[in-house]
DNA sequence: CGTGCATTGACACGACTCGTATCAAGTCGG
DNA sequence: CCGACTTGATACGAGTCGTGTCAATGCACG
């Protein structure tokens, strides 16, 4: 009882970093454009069609990295959950940050049991609450006004804005 | 369509108290003991089997103020959703707090389409937060650590906490 | 103190959601 | 140009949720 496996212990370890992944994500777009891909390296990569670089992902590639089915990913997106970029040929590329957030509905849907309705609901919240705690960080002498705000946007995801 | 209906308006103003009703019942509960039963009335109440008194209703009576079936209201409380109190005999007592509860359980439901585990979330989110607010109302010098504190709590329940 | 109605818990059924399987048509890379 | 893959659409099984039904029990009223 009071022993905790290790397997306990890695999986509380991997959902805490889920949705530090989708934040952090988005952080690190916003500050450094694009820091590897080495311009000398002749790039021996195989690349086969699965890969389309800079952490870009095709359906099949991802599918397996998240052990999700593919029609899944595909009506996640129909749903509105996620919108992965495309190619000329309309394949879908999913991004690093993507993948985070498919983590998150993972768990959410299987460990939660939330129906993709919870799901929506849960990432806006979490959405105006990482907000409102990067707005904290940047402006501190605002910081009653964000959380107020964060509460705000939230009573009103509460209450069933359709947007 | 540029006309908001009569029903809509009302609709909406009901919404938004939904969620109010909860916090000041709470309140309510907290402040003052109970005021009414004044000791020297007759209690000249017709009362049939319908009426508890006191702002408590049995499921016929809840169900029919709520327009929700007696077998939902069983089920919420049977996956935890409710707890309203019991007369000797095992007969269920709804408070005003529970009828409150309720209203924002259907409105979870049917309107946002949130499944009875994406209920439990979103009232648990909403309970954070409304405490983390009382909880900054009451000692303002405190602010931080109270969003720190429902911040923390509601990623907590994002990840899974069983309890 | 009995009689009739309401409530209790348990079970079952229909509608809906969600994940998965399958299909023909189109895309991609060698 | 060809084989492997992806696309959207459709279909099916499993699970959830609201509701209906049932016998047993509680409660108010005469």
């Amino acid at each position: 009882m009071s022993m905790r496996s290790d397997d306990q212990a890695t999986r509380a370890e991997t959902v805490r970093s889920l949705f530090e992944a989708i934040v952090t994500t988005r952080q690190r777009r916003n500050a450094t454009a694009r820091p590897p891909r080495r311009a000398g390296q002749p790039q021996p990569r195989t690349e086969t069609a699965q890969e389309a670089g800079d952490g870009l992902y095709i359906i099949s590639v991802a599918s397996r990295m998240l052990q999700m089915h593919p029609q899944t990913l595909r009506k996640y997106e129909r749903v509105g959950l996620l919108r992965p970029s495309r190619t000329d040929g309309m394949l879908r590329l999913y991004s690093e940050r993507d993948i985070a957030k498919l983590r998150m509905i993972k768990h959410l849907v299987d460990e939660l049991r939330l129906n993709l309705a919870g799901v929506e609901m849960a990432m806006a919240v979490f959405d105006r609450l990482s907000t409102a705690r990067s707005d904290m960080d940047r402006t501190p002498s605002g910081r009653p006004r964000a959380f107020d705000r964060a509460m705000h946007d939230i009573l009103e995801l509460f209450q069933g804005r359709p947007a």
